[in-house]
DNA sequence: CATGAATGAGGATTCATTCAT
DNA sequence: AATGAATGAATCCTCATTCAT
């Protein structure tokens, strides 16, 4: 039972000029800052306006509601999450060696800014159920999906489904869940070695030639 | 949002009169019923009061604060885990079939009742940092070690730890991910059974003897 | 095109103790208070529950939102003028009597507390489109279309309709107009003649018996 | 609400240029379309602005206030009312006659558009005090007062000045309160009709000659 | 003249918690 | 012990208007 969201979510107006792009950045930097600093029970749009250094006015001017701030901050990190999908997925190399990278990438960049991505998380019902969002990770899904294809070209498509579900899954939700205690980068290059290990482990049980 | 984290979170008093203990049910039954039909953002310590058909006032006389509550129904789920973990894990049976079956379990528990559990995420917040949540999940935590040690005994202690972590938090967050859709008990198992043989390829690459 | 009203508008909660009555009077006192001295547009919650000495909180306790106050405020006057309209038309007298009483009474009515009722017609948007309003306005109508029955018993039902609408529109749209000036009694009265010889003549023309 | 009645109301330059005129115009269909389509409360200057095509602070270069955007509206409509009423007062037929041709036409003019009617009478406490609105009505007072005159010669001064009241308040209000409802032409010429019958028999007891 | 970004006071409403009865 | 009225800070959001460019 989330919360409903009513109104829209994306971007009031699209900021044509640079003096709005600074404005937008302000405000999200800011919001990023509240998020961290007071947690997200005391993200408020007027705390993110101060912060920011700029009239409530101005936030409403750019942004409809708060939940479109969150969802931006959070679509922001979903674009740069696909794109690293993208680029690691689609290179040349050997499936697996593609998803042992995936695995490093993905974890070291849920520790990064962990405090955020937490915060960010804890905001999630506020943006959750917007179409926006589903949008957008569908493109990430399209992309993970013809990863599988390749790396499990034999299996059935259900049989596909059910395990490209569950790489996903565990790949995101296991880093996500990693990601909140603070870790040294050696820790954290062990554990995404132990998940790597895990993850071919069940794709070579699945497909063993 | 807007409520300050104070104190203390666990009940104010160990309801020794069985009156006592009906109003402590009645509340927390009433909490249930108020995050399924309303979702975390409306719980409120009012709409639960009514619900019960008891008074705040009375309300607040058995939990100190409105996190209490949710705290109290966290940990009263938390403790149904650690019993049935206990049960799955220390039976006689060889440790990859106890696994196999902790999984089914576990992912079967978490998608009853996925509506609660979904608002009791949602409304972590305001209950996850009570060092008494802790606690209780250091002893899920024992047993789990110690089946580890059973499943995996060449291991050195360090690998152990961190594969016993990952296991437990991919059987965890993947289960509660997985739960927040709707499904049939059909595909559960089938999700399950992947989830299963993801394990124990893991566990057959480590030992394999 | 109304502004539309989502929520209930009627009282939050059955005034069961006297405190509570005491409260939801003041808090009506002061909404009147409001309402003529600082007019439609400043009519606001936190304004009427300073000048009933209460805490907003409080308000809300008795009243779901504002446009309930002014609904309430609204409604009371329409009881009291369905009384008075039972008094006058369901009285011996023969019914062109009853009719030119029943203009006097209610110019003279509407003439008092002109400056609320006018108050209370401009926040009419707010109030307005409630479902409430209107079954109040069904009573009112039920007592004078049998009125009109018997006033002009030979007219056919369709053009009784038509008369009856007429008639009772005049009275309550003249009236209002004509209270929206500050006007001597004597005035009053001279008008409130005139506009009885006008229907009575109306009355007579339809059925000149 | 809230917003602040301030001093002028009258357009701001008198646009003697063509292009200030169609920015004028622009603005008054914009103004129109807001409110119908959004009702009084939701009209704003940005919303009237925007619908226009033009920025708010060209809106606000014609248009001292928000209120005199409405006035604008209400003071042109005042004015084709004022042309009709002496259109049909001023003509050379029988005094009556002109009487039952007012009604109909008044009757028939306020249920054209009766949503933007509705919407600007909503709006009224915003526009009605200013001095400007009174100036104009006295026009329309005194064609109707020359005609009331015509139409009643043997009546008192002072008679007349309340007859001339009651029945201009009556075409005008009942009116506009029955323009509210939707209403096919037939029901409206029908509803005209008796209006003008109540009207002509008040003018034939009054002068019996 | 035109633009539209910026302002910030103001408004409706909610809710955790207390405390007099 | 139980009640539930009372509190008021806190929150989200709107909008008339100005003014620098």
């Amino acid at each position: 039972m989330g919360e409903r969201l009513t109104s829209r979510i994306s971007t009031r107006k699209e900021p044509k000029q640079s003096r709005s792009n600074e404005l937008v950045s302000a405000i999200l930097t800011a919001a990023v800052q509240v998020l961290t600093a007071e947690g997200a029970q005391r993200f408020t749009t007027a705390r993110v306006a101060e912060r920011a250094g700029v009239s409530i006015g101005s936030l409403y001017q750019y942004f409809p509601n708060k939940a479109s701030i969150l969802f931006r901050l959070q679509s922001d990190e979903w674009r740069r999450s696909t794109e690293m999908l993208r680029g690691v997925l689609e290179s040349a190399k050997p499936p697996k060696d593609r998803l042992r990278h995936l695995v490093h990438e993905f974890v070291r960049s849920e520790c990064e800014e962990a405090s955020v991505r937490m915060a960010l998380a804890d905001a999630a019902p506020l943006y959750r159920d917007a179409p926006e969002a589903r949008a957008l990770r569908a493109e990430a899904d399209r992309i993970f999906d013809s990863f599988i294809l390749e790396l499990l070209p034999n299996l059935s498509e259900s049989a596909r489904d059910i395990v490209g579900d569950l790489i996903s899954t565990t790949l995101t939700t296991v880093g996500k869940e990693y990601s909140q205690g603070l870790r040294a980068q050696k820790e954290i290059d062990a554990y995404a070695g132990a998940m790597a290990d895990m993850l071919c482990a069940y794709v070579d049980a699945l497909e063993p030639y």
